[in-house]
DNA sequence: CTCCTTCAGGCAACGGTTTGCAGTCGAGCG
DNA sequence: CGCTCGACTGCAAACCGTTGCCTGAAGGAG
């Protein structure tokens, strides 16, 4: 019996266990699943058995007889987004810890990508389902119902249960109401989501509203809404309303990238950040402390985005109900990147 | 029969379809997996009936007999790094165009969690696992190997096949040869890798080899080996760097994102990048470009390590051997971070 | 000492698809 | 006309744990 490191025998399977240890694979199997049921003594022959095969139940077969394959999919709308690509991190760690592996897609906003995905996970069996973001094709959801799959829509708030998430629009309007109090009255908005489906544009909506309570319009030439999420794209997006005419001493923007590259291109054009223009984050990623001045921004808290969202799966995935959940909160936080309007 | 759109009816399996085109469950099968073999008309009866009940083979079943799973495990050191999180995106997506699903673990650099995760993802039956990154776990490979799953190792350029990745240690060479030739002879490297292990550290050695062909030295107090990897750690090097005592004209620095912090510093001290100070990142993401001065940085053109990585990946997940492979080319790309040494 | 209860563990079916083997049928060939 | 061959397709086993059901043994009560 040779046994030296590079040996490759094919992997135990429960039927060798059982034989080493003397019992049936029946009872190998409840070793695994459902210790409780076995003598002491038993249950310590076969850990041992099972130790010394390094036998490992193949998932494969358990799922196939047991329908519980301890597999979760996570769909997520970009991985180059650093708030969702730490989320999934997150909710793997935390998913590993009770057993259960993560298949991912990410479906770079493509409605189609998304639909192709559902059905991917769904035909691999997984046990539930994390929808990260709003939805792209609207048929998504309801498609994993239909095929049996729990769900769970989580990071933006809907009115579509179970879902955990935060209230974007709400938040939104919060941070217009600081700059209003701050007595700005020149707005933009930097939010690339034109590319993507009209119900993104609830941010914009939020704004205008905001605004509109004070008694002002936001004007088309005052939003930006095409573009990408990124640094370059922040600079950019100041670059166009200037180019537009446009001189807001306010700009908000959907993440804190974008504000990170409105702040950059205003230094670099010799507008200083607060006194001649405010401008707002979102997320509360890393850049925004790292930053002169740092980004005022709203928190969305991670870690217990991430943790609620794991018990939900875990509910979800062993079949049990979760119940009514409410939007998490975020934060504003102010810092040095927003400040008393100038005079003009 | 009521068909309205809420209705979840259990999802069909091989026996309903090959019972509505009136064929075996054998020819179903072959229907999806050698459709060559069938007749046109029994074959286009087969796809109609499957295409009525929405039929979808399931992945679980098709895995336990055919021992493949069209699963492949990625497992990376961090998510919350913006290159590997590029990269899996890219993979994912081209690996779904094949029909593969991808499962993901992120160790978050930790030996154990790695372990854990090959081990996870051989139970869970991935037909190929793609390790990026240098080992943490030093028997995290060979245990794959040992389970009979054929992995592929990505990003770091190890003597180690199959592999896919850049020779780092060769590309640092070239980036202190670059500032060497710009009249540098105080060098920092910042390089926070001393938390993790060993191996990692072999970009010391390259910087301090290249300068050592110069007749330098790079002393430890030059070296910033711990913390994190984000802007702010790159903001925090230099101030360490200055409290011990360092004025370099020159910092080296292990990804971009460090390197961008490190100008933001040096800015926000008064240092004129790249007069006062030159600053070399790593990787080229999209934060290279957007920095005013832009930063000169080592292309690891993703496109190509994403599309080799897969093909490497779909040979092993397919049994096939992959050919001898070499590392990918790096390439210098200098921009205004770097500049002539200021005279002292 | 017998009967009932409880617990531990074995037997065998089961889950849904794939696949080796064999069988059918029509066409082509001698 | 009989035989061979090829093209299709069906049959049933196999993949490997899990689980419902059942048996046997041990322990306790009467």
């Amino acid at each position: 019996m040779d046994n030296f490191t590079g040996d490759i025998r094919p992997p135990a399977k429960s039927g060798d266990v059982a034989r080493l240890a003397g019992v049936s694979p029946a009872t190998v199997s409840r070793a695994f699943n459902a210790p409780h049921l076995l003598d002491q003594q038993t249950l310590a022959r076969v850990r041992d058995a099972a130790a010394r095969l390094e036998y490992r139940p193949q998932g494969v077969a358990r799922s196939l007889r047991s329908r519980r394959s301890l597999l979760i999919g996570v769909l997520i709308p970009s991985l180059r987004n650093t708030y969702f690509a730490q989320t999934v991190e997150r909710v793997q760690a935390l998913l590993a810890e009770r057993g259960y592996t993560v298949l991912i897609a990410s479906s770079r906003y493509d409605p189609a990508a998304e639909m192709a995905a559902v059905k991917a996970m769904a035909a691999q069996g997984v046990d539930a389902l994390l929808l990260v973001g709003r939805p792209l094709d609207a048929m998504s959801r309801p498609t994993a119902t239909r095929l049996g799959l729990p769900s769970l829509r989580a990071w933006a708030w809907l009115d579509e249960p179970p879902c955990i998430g935060f209230d974007h629009d709400a938040a939104l309007r919060v941070v217009t109401q600081h700059l209003l109090s701050l007595g700005h009255r020149h707005f933009a908005l930097v939010a690339p989501f034109r590319a993507l489906h009209d119900p993104l544009r609830s941010r914009l909506t939020a704004v205008r509203e905001a605004l509109a309570e004070a008694g002002l319009a936001l004007p088309p030439a005052a939003v930006v809404d095409d573009g990408g999420f990124g640094l370059a794209d922040g600079r950019q997006a100041l670059r166009v309303l200037h180019a537009r005419g446009q001189t807001p001493t306010a700009v908000i923007c959907s993440n804190d990238l974008l504000a990170a590259g409105v702040v950059l291109q205003a230094q670099a054009q010799g507008l200083a950040v607060p006194k001649d223009l405010s401008v707002s984050g979102y997320n509360d990623l890393d850049i925004a402390t790292a930053l002169d001045p740092a980004l005022t921004t709203v928190a969305t808290p991670m870690t217990d985005h991430a943790t609620r969202v794991v018990a939900a799966l875990l509910d979800l995935a062993q079949g049990r109900d979760v119940g009514t959940l409410t939007p998490l909160p975020t934060r504003l936080v102010v810092r040095g990147s927003t400040g008393p309007a100038p005079a003009r």
